[in-house]
Parts: C-alpha cells; sequence; structure tokens
DNA sequence: CGATGAGTACTTTTT
DNA sequence: GTACTCATCG
C-alpha cells in the first residue's frame, strides 16, 4: 500500500500530454548514450514485443517460467520512457500484496527515484477502497467506512440469521457468507440473483438474507471485500461522469494474473479498459487453479472476443526448468481440453529426469523425502533451494515430524496468518473502537474480553437500546450505564470501560499511536489476560502483540494503520534462513526451486475427490493445472510419490496412484524404488473408466515390508475388497478400511504396532521423564491406556504411544 | 460465567 | 485422528 495520504496527482488532468513528457525528459537526462534502454536488455523477441506493442487491448500468454513479471515491469518502464504516461496514469492491477509489492520493487529498479511509487499500482481491492474513498458519498457510504474482514462478516450473519429465527444448525453463517461471497465474485447485487439461487439457502431465504446483509452493512457504515469491486461496478455505471473521469486519467491498464480474475472484477476492469483501450492482461490459462474461489478462465480465453482487435502474444521460451521437467509438464497439461495452447520449450540441457517413487504408506513417503534431502544437503544444496509441494495441508504434519526427528530446519509457508490470530483481531478490534466510536462489531468483539462479567444477556440490552435510539453500541452502552436497568456490578464495570474508551479517545490526540496501543492492551486487562494464562500458546500469543505494536511504527497514525491493516493481511514472515519450504501448491503459485518434492500422488487426495465430485470434468482439469504448476516450480529435480496407504480422517485407506502418473511422459520419467521397500502393490482397480496403469503391474518391491504381517494384511484386504476405484471415495464399499482391521487384532503397519485397543496398565506413571525418538526428552503429564500425554522438551505437548517411549 | 463433554467436520486461500 | 464448536452442567 502506497502511502495513503499521498497527494493524488495533480498533473493528469492537463489536457494533451505529449510524448517526451517529463518522465522521457527525466530519463533521457538520465542516460543520454545508451543506444538501447536498459530495461529491453536480454529480453527475447516475444518478450520485446510484448513490451514494446503499447496500443490496443493485448494479451499475453506467459507460460511457467517465461518471464512473465519482467515483460510487466519493462512494459511500465518502457510507457514512461517513451513518456506516454506520467506514473500517475499507468493502472496497474495484481491479486495479491506480495505481487504488488514485488512489481513495484522491480518498477523502481528499472527506472529509478524519479517515478516516486506509482499511485494506481496495487491489489484490486487496494485501489478498489482507494476509488470508493474518493466517491463514497455516490455509493451511499460516509467517509471513513470500514472493511469487514471474514470474522467480522460471519458475525453480523449469524446476528441476521438470529433475527430471522434461522437454524444455524442447519444453515450455518459460514455457509452463507461464502454463498454470498460467490455472489458478489460473479458481480451480482442482491436484486440481480436468479431467484432460483437466492432460494437455495434457509428455504427460499438467502436472496433476501444478501439484502439485509447489504443493508446492514450501510447501517454500520461498513463494506466488505467483494464490495470493493461491486460497489466500484455500480459507481461507474451510475455515474458516467466518474466513469470519464478515469478514462481519462488511465492511459495505460496492466493486469497481472489475468486467469485469477473473477467476472466482478473482469467487469470492473472491462469498464476501466473502455477508455484508453490500451490494457495488457498477462496470465497462463494453464496455471488457473483458483476456480473455486470465483476465478474465470473464461475471461482468459475470451480476450479476444471481448476486447476486440487483441493482440496476443505468447511466450513459451521457458528460462526455469531443464528438458526433462518441461517435457512432462508439458505432457501433463496437454490432456486438459479448453486451453489457448502453449507448448514450452527450453534451450537447456535435458536434466535430470522427473522421478516417480512409490511408498507403503505416507510415513515412508515422508522417510524416503527426508533421506533424499539429506543426501542433498550432503551434496550441497540449500535446503531453502528444496520445496516440499503438497496437495492439502493435513500432509504437512508427517513430513514436519519427520524432520523434527531428522533436525532437519523447515518452514511451513501459509497456514495461519498473523492479523488472523485471535489476540491480533481482538487488539485490532480495541484500537477499532478507540478510532471510530460507531464500530459495532469492533465493541461486541471485545466488550467480554477479557472477561469482565458483560455477558450475553448484557449485550442483548444493549442492542435493544442501540436498536431503539438508533445510536451506536458505545453509545447505547453508555445510556444504560446512566440508567437503572443494569446490575450496579455490571453497571460499573461498563461504565469503566466506556470511559476507558473516552479517555483513550482523549490521549490519543497527544500521544503516538504506539504508545496509545501499549496503554490500551494494558489498561483495557488484555496483557494482563494472557500473562495469567498459562497454556502453552500464551507466551507466543503475548510475543505477537508486542510485534503488532511494532508493526504500527511505520504509519502516521492510527487510522493510517487501520486502514492499511483491512487490506494487507499478510506479513513477511522472514525468508532467507536455510530451511526446506512445506506449503501447499497452491501457495507454491509464483515461486521456484531447485529440487521440488511432490508427494501425495494419489487417487481421491491428487486429484481431490472432492474437486471430481463437486466439479467433475472442470474440477479434474483444475487439479491437472494444479500438477502442472507443481512440477514446472522445478529447476533441476522434480520428485513425485504415491503411498498405497494412507490415514484420511482416522482410517486407513488403502490407495491407487494418481491418473497423472500416467499422463507423464515415460521418456521423461524414471520409476524409482522407495529405499524403505514396499510400494505399490500391484492389484487391479478394475472399474474405473481410466484403463490399467504402468504403476499397477510394478512388482512389490523387495523390501523388509514386504513380508511383514502388515503388508500381507493389507495385501488381503485388498484383493478381498474388489475392484474399487481407491481414493478416498465416499461410499462404504468403495473403501477399504484398515481401521477395521483394528478391531480384530492390534493394528500393524510394517511390522510395527501401532495401536492396540486394549488399555493394559501404563508401565509410565506421570512426571517421569522419558526419551521418544522423534520428540526426544519429556515428562510424562498424562496417561490414557497406551497413550501417554508428554511435554516434550523441544516439540511441545503430544501425546504419543507408549510403545515410543523410552524410560530415562 | 467457566469448564467439560459431545458432536461434527475435514481441499485449496486472497483481499 | 483431531481440532474446533456448541450446549449443558456446576
Amino acid at each position: 500500500m502506497p502511502d495513503p495520504r499521498r497527494r493524488g496527482p495533480a498533473a493528469p488532468e492537463l489536457p494533451g500530454l505529449r510524448p517526451g513528457g517529463i518522465a522521457a525528459r527525466a530519463r533521457a537526462a538520465m542516460a543520454p548514450a545508451a543506444p538501447e534502454a536498459s530495461y529491453l536488455a536480454g529480453l527475447n523477441p516475444e518478450q520485446r514485443e510484448a513490451v514494446e506493442t503499447l496500443d490496443g487491448p493485448l494479451l499475453v500468454l506467459a507460460g511457467a517460467g517465461t518471464g512473465k513479471t519482467r515483460v510487466l515491469t519493462a512494459r511500465v518502464a518502457h510507457i514512461l520512457s517513451q513518456g506516454r504516461a506520467y506514473p500517475s496514469q499507468i493502472l496497474v492491477v495484481t491479486f495479491t500484496n506480495k505481487a504488488a509489492r514485488e512489481m513495484k520493487d522491480r518498477i523502481h529498479a528499472m527506472v529509478g527515484d524519479q517515478i516516486e511509487g506509482m499511485p494506481w499500482l496495487g491489489t484490486f481491492h487496494s485501489i478498489g477502497v482507494r476509488i470508493l474513498r474518493r466517491h463514497h458519498e455516490l455509493v451511499g457510504l460516509k467517509s471513513g467506512f470500514t472493511i469487514l474482514d471474514t470474522d467480522d462478516q460471519i458475525r453480523l450473519l449469524k446476528q441476521l440469521l438470529a433475527a430471522e429465527n434461522i437454524d444455524e444448525k442447519r444453515w450455518p453463517a459460514r455457509l452463507l457468507a461464502s454463498t454470498i461471497d460467490g455472489w458478489k465474485n460473479r458481480g451480482l447485487s442482491p436484486k440481480d440473483v436468479p431467484p432460483g439461487e437466492g432460494a437455495v439457502f434457509a428455504n427460499g431465504k438467502g436472496g433476501m438474507l444478501y439484502a439485509a446483509y447489504q443493508a446492514r452493512l450501510k447501517a454500520l457504515n461498513a463494506v466488505d471485500f467483494g464490495d470493493l469491486l461491486l460497489e466500484g461496478i455500480r459507481l461507474f455505471r451510475e455515474n458516467p461522469d466518474v466513469l470519464a473521469e478515469y478514462h481519462r486519467r488511465f492511459k495505460f491498464l496492466l493486469v497481472d494474473e489475468y486467469q485469477d480474475t473473477n467476472v466482478a472484477q473482469y467487469l470492473w476492469l472491462r469498464l476501466l479498459a473502455q477508455g484508453s483501450k490500451n490494457v495488457c492482461c498477462v496470465g497462463d490459462d494453464d496455471q488457473s487453479i483458483y476456480g473455486w474461489r470465483g476465478a474465470e478462465v473464461d475471461n482468459i480465453l475470451r480476450f479476444e472476443s471481448d476486447f476486440p482487435g487483441a493482440k496476443v502474444i505468447r511466450l513459451e521460451r521457458n528460462y526455469r526448468s531443464t528438458g526433462h521437467i518441461l517435457a512432462s509438464a508439458a505432457h501433463l497439461i496437454a490432456h486438459n481440453e479448453g486451453r489457448l495452447g502453449k507448448t514450452l520449450f527450453s534451450e537447456g540441457e535435458a536434466g535430470e529426469q522427473v522421478t516417480v517413487t512409490g511408498a507403503w504408506d505416507s510415513g515412508e513417503e515422508a522417510r524416503a523425502v527426508g533421506e533424499e534431502i539429506e543426501a542433498l544437503q550432503r551434496a550441497g544444496h540449500r535446503l531453502s533451494e528444496i520445496a516440499i509441494l503438497v496437495r492439502a495441508s493435513f500432509q504437512m504434519r508427517e513430513f514436519e515430524d519427520r524432520f523434527v526427528t531428522l533436525g532437519l530446519p523447515y518452514r511451513v509457508i501459509g497456514g495461519p496468518r498473523f492479523y488472523e490470530r485471535a489476540e491480533i483481531r481482538d487488539a485490532l478490534a480495541y484500537l477499532r473502537c478507540v478510532n471510530s466510536p460507531a464500530d459495532d462489531l469492533a465493541f461486541e468483539r471485545i466488550v467480554n474480553v477479557p472477561k469482565r462479567g458483560i455477558g450475553d444477556a448484557t449485550v442483548k440490552q444493549i442492542h435493544d437500546v442501540a436498536r431503539a435510539a438508533g445510536v451506536p453500541l458505545q453509545e447505547a452502552a453508555r445510556a444504560l450505564t446512566q440508567s437503572e436497568e443494569l446490575k450496579p456490578k455490571v453497571r460499573g464495570t461498563m461504565r469503566g470501560l466506556i470511559d476507558a474508551f473516552e479517555r483513550w479517545r482523549e490521549q490519543a490526540r497527544v500521544m503516538s499511536h504506539t504508545e496509545l496501543a501499549e496503554i490500551v492492551l494494558d489498561e483495557s486487562g488484555y496483557t494482563e489476560m494472557w500473562q495469567k494464562d498459562r497454556s502453552a500458546e500464551a507466551a507466543g500469543r503475548l510475543e505477537n502483540l508486542k510485534e503488532l505494536v511494532r508493526s504500527m511504527e511505520p504509519f502516521e497514525n492510527l487510522s493510517g494503520f487501520l486502514e492499511h491493516i483491512s487490506l494487507v493481511m499478510d506479513t513477511d514472515n522472514g525468508a532467507g534462513e536455510d530451511a526446506v519450504q512445506v506449503m501447499t501448491l497452491h501457495s507454491a503459485k509464483g515461486l521456484e526451486f531447485d529440487t521440488v518434492f511432490l508427494p501425495g500422488w494419489e487417487e481421491g487426495l491428487f486429484p481431490h475427490q472432492r474437486a471430481l465430485d463437486e466439479q467433475g470434468k472442470a474440477g479434474l482439469e483444475e487439479e491437472r493445472r494444479l500438477a502442472y504448476v507443481g512440477i514446472t516450480r522445478a529447476r533441476a529435480s522434480a520428485r513425485i510419490y504415491f503411498a498405497s496407504n494412507r490415514r484420511i480422517h482416522g482410517m486407513w485407506n488403502s490407495t491407487v496412484p494418481s491418473r497423472f502418473l500416467d499422463e507423464l511422459p515415460d521418456a521423461h520419467v524414471r520409476v524409482e524404488e522407495s529405499r524403505g521397500g514396499a510400494g505399490w502393490g500391484g492389484s487391479s482397480y478394475g472399474g474405473g473408466s481410466y484403463g490399467g496403469s504402468r504403476f499397477d503391474r510394478a512388482e512389490p518391491f523387495a523390501g523388509s515390508s514386504y513380508s511383514t504381517p502388515g503388508w500381507q494384511r493389507a495385501q488381503n484386504q485388498r484383493s478381498s475388497g474388489g475392484g474399487s476405484r481407491g481414493g478416498f471415495s465416499q461410499g462404504a464399499g468403495a473403501r477399504y478400511d484398515a481401521g477395521a482391521s483394528s478391531r480384530r487384532g492390534p493394528m500393524v503397519i510394517e511390522g510395527t504396532l501401532v495401536a492396540t485397543s486394549a488399555g493394559a496398565p501404563s508401565a509410565f506413571s506421570t512426571g517421569e521423564r522419558v526419551f521418544h525418538i522423534k520428540f526426544g526428552y519429556g515428562e510424562v503429564v498424562g496417561i490414557d491406556g497406551n497413550k501417554l500425554t508428554v511435554q516434550f522438551d523441544k516439540a511441545g505437548e503430544k501425546r504419543v504411544l507408549e510403545t515410543y517411549l523410552e524410560k530415562v
């Protein structure tokens, strides 16, 4: 986010800007002798064409690793150096703050300081707010409107559901939120929702609830993320003069990751692009992996018809991966229909073949990966150049456990983000209450956090007063303290809280916002609440609060910070350390690594059963694109794994190798044997619509586990289970339930006792010091049959099986 | 109001 | 298997 108070550019309104404007002159002064602009150096012919084609609509189809960001940034540099526009006349939209930041940095590196930031470079949402703030009155908002996050949204919807007497069990607020989100993604305001669709929620009340929700937002002077675009669209449609102003302003529009745009973003963009028509979209239809959150691959497929006279440039020269990797990815993605079609090629060497390794179960998979990583490490590879990309986050755990055992540094990317943590949201809610007394949702969140005896009943009372008088909750609460309606004790605390807010608002005027934040957290008892908490996370939470205060420093004032926070929900968590990167395939998009491990290529997990069930062929194709994204992250080495057994929802399931494995080209793939022996057991999975696989017939590899009881048990189950498609498809018959066998006897995998159902008296007692092969030393704190709860010195509290523990 | 037990859900994630 | 939510009890 740029400084929100940066002055709006005065220049754009100047009529008749000609080539040779300040930018060009400045540039000419800087590099007078350069025969060719530096930003053009090293571009290949296609890239160069994409940079230099400034007029008219342009679609740049940029395959993985073909230098798409480079083209975008060089294009901006080109526009500026040609004097075709001022920095303030270029609109550059990205999806994530990270991408925006990166773009900004790279442009800055190219064109230097004379281009002080670019006011209109940012995410769809940040630019959306910027526009709405300028014209708030035209869409029925007051200045300083707040942006709700998902939490607030759900709380609001819960209230609406309660008011309508809708059973929240049957119709969860979360579901309604995502339904409304879906509508907003498609650019539908309440009146546009097809009646049939509006009826699906809560027996026909869906559409009505959406309308009610919008009304509530207006009453609260708030918008949600979807509104940032939707209201923008409405603004432009209802106010042609405003739209015309932006047409005049934006000489060039650039859009990153166009394949991820949803309908609302598309409409928003198209409205703006009607002006100059110089719209350049960069994307890769083969990397569209966000269909489930409203992205329309169609947008990119339809570009040429949407923007008449559009030129399409393909970037197919890949600079990232070696030959075998690229060939594998290309062959795989060729199985998708309905693509614009690109053929990636590389002039580099063939390199290493893609490997496919079968493991007996997920544990062995993790062990094998761990060993390979250790080997790489010994060979001098940097751990930070190694990534493990999983389909679903539950897969991460097994790897984490393994890495803890091995003492291998790793880092999980993604997961709960800083600003989503409860303590951060609570702290922010306090600050919001100070900043705007009318922020009811924030007030509600913290009125009884820490616990101060203001329960649901009291809150409801406040609500009633607020509604009756048409005032914000804080004001209603104050009125209540002056009446006799509250119990004396509650009245006292409430009075104290209201007074505290008053006091903080006073103090806000005289002290810095960071000081204020500390005072608020302190005096509200919030910090104290966590200090008293003896749970394991409490210390981390306090640390997070400190971090929050620190993160406020760069901002001018409280409202500036709060505005930033509502849009930028990410943190730059320290990159740079040498650790294996563990993340989902989704979060790997846009990144690259020397070596990429791709575990879990099994039917049901990848492609994910749910994608197939819910989206059918479209779902399968999106999964395949995800596989493509995964493989193309690798520069030098891509290693795919599948396990024959995996525990899902607590039950052991026999699994079938992913169909994607069959779609890899033989010539570029090497089938490896897992070190631990084992592998795909080799039964058929008849009944599937797709034929046999070369992985079907692979003989079980000779190895220790081949003859273990566990292996044989699974083998028997497999043959008696019949022709399942495998995966973890629903339906009782299609599911191998190794868990069932544990009812007959101890659960055994690879000859290792995994669990017993009988609770023999434990040989351990609480307080005893123990050693665990994975987690190291610890102290027994609880006993439940053969499962013990141990507080480990390093790994924290875990529940582990007695069999894994040794007395020390 | 707080602790505890039952019930349930469980792909992917940004703004 | 587990984590999280909700309801009920003390």
